[in-house]
DNA sequence: TTTTCATGATACCTTTTATGCATCAGAAAC
DNA sequence: GTTTCTGATGCATAAAAGGTATCATGAAAA
């Protein structure tokens, strides 16, 4: 025969009230029946846990320690049910979310405090990456929303527009630009550029490009930097001028002018994307929460 | 139905094989039986555990949850039960031992050592106290074994000489009689004494004043120091002289000269003392191990 | 297509385990 | 003494767990 829970609880109770009667009142069974556990329990262990006399039950130093596991043990299974309950629920879960630079710079942060505060039991979890690899880790089902640089219109996937962004032109202080309001595209023919990894910042630069085309020019490409501080810190210490988003620009330390482009209208778009099916319960709790945030703030915070 | 260990068990083996029927050779049960369990596992919990299909079997989320903590909760069983089994028979268990500043200035630590090298299972708890906090503690059964200053010859307890240590006066650096080779106690009928707690280091006193009164003087109390460090300390900076052991004033930092007395004999002792019925295991494998240092190294080391 | 094979679920019966009732044996209280 | 606690035991019953045979379903093979 083997230890089951059974023998813990009812051992448990013996060891709270140390006297078999009112112990097995307590169960709600009879006496003899926690007698024979409580015999089949010290049998299977080959300990004695209770010193017995007709006067008195007391505990050995072993049910003492017994006594202790026991009870770390019944914790344990009544945490782990707790848990499994909720999470079947959608009550507790993790959440892996993706995000691009421009989405943590901007409207990611509050969105996130909004929605732990909705579903305090659902932990998320953040992981950087571009775009391309976000939509590939959600094929992969290595996560479960992606902010990233829209629009996503492959199939398989569902989008929402969650944050809008105008981009601007950034020069280092004393530029000759420096000085302007505004510029025009062209005004930059000349300029030398500081860039984003080519490959990984794809979903950027199809958006950016065709502007620049369409005021007659390619950007001369001086430097790549890894990421947008790393472009920023290039910008300020005067290896050529870039194009970012102001949210991105609020993160730079200084030494830097923004300035707006006069010539370009239309905004960059960061979506919220995720599978369109199979969807995990903190998932679609999370859709849910992005449904209803529209009626109260929508999209960009600018 | 409620859950117990079995269903755990079940399940984990499943969650490991992903398949009825190899998880069932595995558990050396029928295929219906674990169904039947994972079935009544699922309705009791109101979860599900596993996506079936006739393809494949694979986990629910919750099911990972409940993967994880199962896991947890049967370690915790076998923890349980291996360490109760192990204090059953004496191979783990505490140790609550108390000791004088005598016993840990010399014999102890050794004595510590080597009972933790024969038994690295008990834990030692140790206790500072004086000679009559340790045996009343000992009687409250709040104390395994006692090392204190003997001779203990109360009824209820057994003892054994562990240490005996030669009494020594101790001066400050310039006093009148630090150039002596020695002194005898008549030399100090006039000096003024430190003093430990008086009520608290009765046994010592009890040790040292008979022989003082045989040399014709009571010593004259100047100062009061809490323990043996602080009698050190205030003999150290000109308050007076004491007399100590010589274990003792090895742990003085300085500025202190230490004099063999000439005209006493007899030694200090201090014993091992402990219950003399009902021992809990390890305070008798302390005492067996007592005992059988005695052939190798015998009573005090100086 | 049809057949075969492997999967998990069910039905039915047997075995094992747990429980309750009645009772015993020993110590303490009266 | 007698009563009244205590925990333990014997026996019958109820509940749980297990085994065998079989079903339904979908994938792979023929």
């Amino acid at each position: 025969m083997k230890i089951g829970l059974r023998h813990i609880r009812y051992f448990l109770v013996l060891a709270e009230d140390l006297n078999f009667r009112r112990a097995s009142e307590h169960l709600h069974i009879s006496q003899p029946a926690l007698t024979r556990t409580i015999q089949h329990l010290e049998a299977e262990l080959q300990v004695t846990l209770f010193d017995r006399s007709q006067n008195f039950v007391r505990l050995t130093d072993a049910g003492r320690a017994f006594r202790e596991g026991g009870q770390r043990v019944l914790n344990g299974v009544e945490a782990t049910i707790d848990l499994t309950r909720r999470i079947s629920i959608g009550e507790a879960g993790a959440l892996r979310v993706g995000y691009t630079d421009f989405a943590i710079a901007d409207c990611l942060p509050e969105l996130l405090k909004q929605f732990h505060q909705r579903h305090p039991g659902i932990t998320v979890r953040p992981h950087h990456g571009v775009t391309a690899a976000q939509l590939q880790q959600l094929r992969d089902d290595k996560l479960d929303i992606g902010f990233v640089t829209g629009p996503v219109r492959q199939s398989g996937f569902r989008s929402r527009v969650v944050q809008t962004d105008r981009p601007i032109c950034i020069v280092p202080e004393g530029h000759h630009l420096a000085s302007r309001a505004s510029v025009a595209l062209a005004d930059l023919a000349d300029e030398d550029f500081v860039h984003g990894p080519t490959e990984a910042w794809a979903h950027f630069y199809d958006y950016l490009f065709p502007h620049c085309r369409k005021a007659g020019f390619q950007p001369r490409i001086v430097q790549e930097a890894f990421n947008s501080v790393g472009i920023l810190g290039l910008v300020s210490c005067g290896m050529g001028i870039t194009i970012l988003t102001e949210s991105i620009y609020d993160f730079a330390t200084g030494g830097l002018v923004p300035l707006p482009i006069s010539d370009i209208d239309d905004v960059m778009v960061t979506e919220a994307v995720w599978a369109s099916e199979n969807l995990r319960l903190p998932t679609q709790h999370f859709v849910d929460f992005l449904e209803q945030s529209d009626s109260h703030r929508l999209q960009g915070t600018r």
